[in-house]
DNA sequence: CATCCAAACGGACCGTGGTCCATTTATGTT
DNA sequence: AACATAAATGGACCACGGTCCGTTTGGATG
């Protein structure tokens, strides 16, 4: 059998787990939040082994990043497809702007599961979901035709929308969101400012 | 008995583990890594139990910042009673790029150790260390009279530097020290300009 | 339908961080 | 010196993330 390209053909058994502990695992950060969430929980849950999960995700950041993927394509989607100033066709300060606004939006809602993602330790910048902001960040500064570092840049201007950080600041320290968008808009109009 | 003033007091035979804890996790760390580390090796190196290491530092983190106490100190004098341009008399800006590369040079050393003890999750924002240098860099904020939302600013001109970030760049996309340290500096001059 | 095997499964198992509490010990008081 | 007590100790214990491997199963082939 060919499997269409592109496409990963996984076996009807597996798959069904999958969308089993996909569930379970949705309707745990429901009930008691993505920090109190465990593996054996979520299997149990689902009505399948532990040895399942880890074999589906890879590890509990995996499987928080499985959580967030149908948001986080969406998302992506907006910034890639969708209309100005989020999407082509605005300058682009502003829609590096409007990105910075629907990325802290996206972790007001999503922050504990998002938190819990990023925690992976080793690959934290090396994930795919970072990498495709990355990846547009930096193209969207190439756009702009700032000068200096925009490698180093685009990194130092995902920083400040980390879960971490984000959640520390609105939780911990009780600043508004429109605070840390606004001071967010401020410093990317700095930083991008051609000399 | 009274306690010094600031003093703590701590009985005899803690200070002593305290030390044999130290002197082990040091040990420890110059044979295996920071990361290779558990909390029961360095119990058993030190030869006590494992509650006493948990009761001194209360976990891995706090074992880590122990660890690094001493040359955060170090670090921290300088910049607060040092000679220029870290010391005080300088340009407050450059006093703050000095700040940065200094600090890019204390993760390029204590890298490992420094990244075990920020992944103190809950608690890495409003660890001792991370306050002082929030202070230290929102004064010198204050003092060269930027505008804008300068305790922001302060937490975002830190977050380049913190070490998961930083051996990121370094190990594992090869970045050499002085791009970052560079790139640093130009985030700082622009971010701090006057309007 | 019988055969075959890569893929998937599940749960026993392991290592590690962290807690608990019965026991020991340092130190000030009488 | 004997006592009192708060502090310190240590190691059994627990929970959770992650691994391993013998067993089961989907589904392709003849």
């Amino acid at each position: 059998m060919l499997p269409i390209a592109g496409e990963d053909s996984e076996r009807c058994d597996a798959a069904r787990n999958r969308r089993l502990l996909l569930d379970a695992a949705t309707d745990l950060v429901a009930a008691v939040g993505a920090d109190a969430i465990t593996m054996d929980a979520v299997a149990t849950k689902a009505g399948v082994g532990k040895g399942t999960v880890f074999r589906r995700f890879g590890n509990r950041a995996g499987l928080m990043r499985a959580l967030l993927d149908h948001t986080e394509k969406k998302l992506q989607h907006s910034f890639m497809f969708g209309d100005p100033p989020l999407g082509p066709g605005a300058d682009p300060i502003d829609r590096l702007v409007a990105f910075g606004r629907a990325r802290l939006e996206f972790v007001n809602v999503q922050g504990e599961v998002l938190r819990a993602a990023e925690s992976a330790d080793d690959a934290r910048y090396s994930a795919p979901a970072h990498m495709v902001n990355f990846t547009h960040v930096l193209s969207l500064l190439r756009a702009a035709e700032v000068d200096g570092d925009l490698e180093l840049l685009a990194y130092w201007l995902l920083t400040p929308l980390e879960a971490t950080l984000v959640l520390h600041q609105y939780r911990d320290l009780g600043m508004p969101m429109d605070r840390l968008a606004d001071g967010w808009e401020d410093l990317v109009r700095r930083a991008t400012r051609v000399r």
